[in-house]
RNA sequence: GCGAAAGUGGCGGAAUUGGUAGACGCACUGGAUUUAGGUUCCAGCGCCGAAAGGCAUGUGGGUUCGAGUCCCUCCUUUCGCACCA
């Protein structure tokens, strides 16, 4: 055995025996019970980053842990491989994005062999594939067939200089990344999946999930379920004029949403977004009012954006009615009116809404109030928080005397019936903030939409037997438009129903529909179907784990997918991820400045040189190269783009996967944001070679079997105690804290007080010999090269993989005295030995006995005494 | 703006159910070993204090025998906000 730990040739060799024997190949059928993890495919953006590094060791740790403990476990991987910045990549290089992509999908293979993690790579796939995308279509189709797929306009950020439609990341400040030009909105047609069909079910099955809480949490907020009434405020006579005859069934007028029907009576105008047909038709003839809607298309459509803008109106000349009152209520555009939550229009109650109230005051709009919080004063001059609280009603007027008084429950009964009286349309009704999926994008590198747009037959789906439509691999986009709309040869041809000439839809589909269900199609990767059989045994995933930027909108369109694919028979189950554990974010610092052009360029944290205040807060930086300034943007999540990502390339080849691997599962727990430094790394190569020579020291002396029974000294008796606490501890800590870092403490503390025992008598070196077997089964899942290579020369001719987790003996943990913590007043004042079983009269005794204690009470007899069992005493005076 | 989290020594962090705050590391300081060291070993290492002891988990309050942990307030940072993935 060499004497020095070298990873370097340690590691390749174990990867080559790997290999030989297939040792992650997961059989589809088993004894044993199937235990599918799953990490987040990632985006092949050219080399793995730390991020990878992180989300696919706790996945490894987790599979070998599993394996260990008995499952039959599969860890596959694939690649995300559709999407912007290979379109970007092959601006910049002139190389179309097919070769970009599967050149770094290549490369980062490598690096994953590399990491020596337990993929079974026979599962491999990459969503670009025709192999793959074809199912995309496929579904596209089933879904098109039920009603869940239709298509709508929508509204998209629009550059006009470019004629292009941009992604919210190209637009910067509200302007186009490449053209500098002010950004606009635009409407175009485009296929939507009807998501919110299953809107109840994606909030009410989340109960039973075992994900984390905040995350659950996150996905009610998102999908935002609220009760409360739809009604119709009646046109004024001429508005209804102008707007044409009633609606099908109804009377005209206008339809609105509220959660606070009980403030009706405090209605005092209204507002519709700037899309809305009635400030539409409004701005005929109004130049002043055509020139605001004008307005509000500039911008572009982030929630964020639109949210802290100023809140600007204008009225429209038009006038509904109060539908109990009778009085007329002009309406009003407001830029904060959003076209796509409920029917774009708001009724306005300044008194109990506070963007209401902020609206009301700047453009001296009446206020009043209606409801009454008990004991909290009321006035008009400046909003409080409890004017939006539940409380009663008051001031509701002669024509409804008999809402007053009433609670927020009893008034919106009250209110939905007296609007019915009156023959106002009102209902209870429940509304979702969540939105239907819009899938289209007008990019290339994405899953052609299998549509084809017939003069004679409208839009016809691309026959099964004609799929997939092929993605034409060898075109380089310039950055005005879809390659797609400009290339005949891809969308020429003809209707399938009626053989005419024809064109194809040249839109792709979102990356996100390729995410909802890769993780099925690695169950049987070469199905001539979109799943198989194979897919209801590993189905649902048993752990899923990633980033916890992913915990609103990937997560919530695979459940949508699987609960779709559930509805067409495809598999058997309700939720794909049963457990969820997300990552934190890895973060690093991010140096930029502005361009003479007006863009930004980014530069990489070892590229500056940061200048620091007193607080030791970074204030700026200056380039290494020429001392030139640069700005200094905080901590951010790693991106390609902010140039701030870290290579772990550097790492591994300097201390080999295995350091890489414990520093990073080291550092800390896996759900806490990790911002990057590796300061400390050389410390986890320490400690790996420590290890190794202790190994070495055991083995040169010759293995022996491991302690099984005998007398021990106190000293030995205390180290096998330690050990199988550890035992104990990491395999909680593996399998149900998901808490890496307090394992890996546990198991240096064990050897730090194995280090410590200088007893080498036969029975001395036979606990040596547990401790160091079992010491290496403990860290095998973190660092299993080096696990790999140390377990044979514990153990010649066995196989650490074949290996189960070690067990806990009992009798190691039984203890005779243990010690208690002595407190007066709640204050640390000392320490007690009892024995294991003294009773609480017992330790009481002992305490009020005890040295400190009488000293810091100073004679006072104890008020009252404490104990908390195997813990504490504490004594009050 | 809205939603979800986080904040503990010089640094990463631990404290799992309200019960010894700082485990385990990194860095640093002193010493030993070594031809040498980016090696190894020993000791020290929250702040104030000579000590006894006191103070201390972003801020300010509260509950409790006891609070990093529970409640309220404010501050800061991160993630998400529907076309980055």
């Amino acid at each position: 055995m060499n004497p020095q730990y070298q990873p370097k040739a340690v590691e390749p060799e174990v990867q080559q025996e790997w290999a030989a024997t297939r040792a992650f190949v997961a059989p589809d059928a088993s004894a044993k019970p199937k235990y599918y993890c799953v990490s987040m495919l990632p985006y092949p953006s050219g080399k793995l980053h730390m991020g990878h590094v992180r989300n696919y060791t706790i996945n490894d740790a987790l599979y070998h842990y599993m394996r260990m403990k008995g499952w039959n476990v599969l860890m596959p991987m694939g690649w995300d491989a559709f999407g912007l910045p290979a379109e970007n990549a092959a601006m910049a290089n002139g190389v179309p994005p097919a070769k970009w992509t599967w050149e770094n999908i290549a490369y980062m293979k490598k690096q994953c062999q590399a990491m020596g993690w337990a993929i079974d790579w026979t599962r491999e796939l990459a969503t670009c594939s025709p192999s793959y995308y074809r199912w995309n279509q496929w579904f596209f189709l089933r879904l098109w067939e039920k009603g869940i797929v239709y298509r709508k306009t929508g509204v998209v950020n629009w550059d006009p200089v470019d004629q292009t439609v941009l992604a919210n990341e190209q637009v910067i400040d509200g302007r186009g990344w490449r053209t500098g030009a002010p950004v606009e909105k635009r409407e175009i047609p485009m296929w939507y999946m009807r998501i919110t069909q299953y809107a109840d079910e994606l909030i009410d099955s989340l109960d039973g999930l075992g994900w984390p809480e905040q995350v659950k949490q996150m996905q009610r907020n998102w999908i935002g379920r609220s009760y409360g009434v739809e009604f119709t405020l009646p046109y004024a006579p001429e508005t209804a004029a102008r707007m044409g005859g009633p609606s099908a069934g109804g009377k005209p007028g206008l339809k609105v949403f509220t959660t606070r029907a009980d403030t009706i009576m405090g209605i005092t105008f209204a507002a519709v977004a700037a899309e809305h047909p009635l400030a539409t038709e409004a701005a005929k003839g109004d130049p002043k009012l055509a020139a605001f809607i004008d307005e509000c298309r500039k911008g572009g459509v982030q929630e964020a954006e639109l949210a802290t803008m100023e809140k600007k109106g204008m009225p429209t000349g038009l006038f509904v009615l109060h539908p109990v009152t009778g009085d007329r209520i002009e309406v009003w555009v407001g830029n904060y009116v959003l076209m796509a939550y409920g029917e774009g229009a708001v009724m306005a109650v300044p008194g109990h809404d506070e963007r209401d109230f902020a609206f009301a005051k700047k453009y001296g709009l009446r206020i009043d109030q209606v409801i009454e919080v008990e004991g909290k004063p009321y006035s008009t001059d400046e909003w409080q928080p409890w004017y939006a609280e539940y409380g009663r009603n008051v001031n509701s007027g002669p024509r409804f005397a008999e809402l007053d008084g009433k609670d927020y429950a009893a008034a919106i009964d009250l209110v939905v019936g007296k609007l019915n009286a009156l023959g106002v349309e009102a209902a209870k009704r429940v509304q979702y903030r969540l939105r239907d999926w819009g899938i289209s994008r007008q990019r290339y590198w994405g899953t052609p939409i299998p549509i084809v747009r017939c003069p004679k037959c409208g839009d016809v789906g691309v026959p099964d037997d004609q799929l997939p439509v092929v993605l034409p691999e060898d075109l380089v986009p310039d950055g005005s438009g879809s390659p797609l709309a400009k290339d005949p040869a891809f969308y020429e041809c003809r209707c399938p129903k009626c053989g005419g000439p024809a064109r194809r839809d040249t839109d792709t589909m979102d990356t996100f529909v390729d995410s909802s269900w890769y993780f099925m199609r690695y169950a049987c990767p070469d199905a001539n179907a979109m799943v198989d059989a194979r897919a209801r045994y590993w189905m649902p995933l048993d752990m899923y784990i990633g980033g916890i930027e992913h915990a609103i909108l990937h997560l919530l369109y695979a459940r949508f997918w699987t609960k779709a694919m559930r509805d067409l028979g495809l598999i058997g189950v309700d939720e794909p991820f049963t457990n969820l554990l997300t990552q934190g974010m890895v973060l690093n610092h991010i140096y930029s400045r502005r361009t003479a052009k007006g863009g930004i360029e980014y530069f990489a944290p070892d590229e500056v040189e940061a200048t620091v205040d007193a607080e030791g807060r970074v204030t700026g930086a200056r380039l290494r190269r020429d001392a030139s300034p640069v700005d200094y943007e905080g901590i951010g999540t790693m991106s390609k783009s902010k140039r701030n990502g870290v290579d772990p390339q550097d790492m591994i080849d300097r201390y080999g996967a295995d350091t890489a691997r414990f520093y990073v599962m080291s550092a800390n727990a896996p759900t806490d944001t990790m911002i990057w430094s590796d300061e400390s790394v050389n410390g986890s190569f320490r400690f790996l070679s420590r290890v190794w020579g202790l190994v070495h020291d055991q083995v040169g002396a010759g293995v022996v079997p491991r302690y099984s029974a005998g007398e021990l000294s106190s000293e030995l008796k205390a180290l096998r105690l330690k050990l199988h606490r550890a035992i104990e501890k990491v395999g909680d800590d593996y399998g149900r804290r998901l808490q890496f870092n307090t394992a890996i403490a546990a198991i240096r503390e064990l050897l730090n007080l194995y280090e410590t025992v200088k007893d080498r008598s036969p029975v001395a070196r036979a606990v040596a010999q547990e401790v160091l077997e079992d010491c290496v089964l403990l860290l095998a899942p973190i660092v299993p090269h080096i696990a790999t290579a140390l377990w044979r020369e514990l153990r010649p001719g066995t196989r650490l993989l074949d290996q189960p987790w070690p067990a806990v003996d009992p009798a190691a943990l039984v203890q005779d005295t243990i010690e208690l913590v002595v407190q007066v007043n709640g204050k640390l004042r000392g320490h007690l030995q009892v024995a294991a079983g003294a009773s609480r009269e017992e330790i009481e005794a002992a305490a009020l006995r005890h040295d400190a204690v009488l000293k810091f009470t100073g004679g006072q007899k104890a008020k009252k005494v404490v104990v908390v069992p195997g813990r504490l005493v504490n004594v009050v005076v």
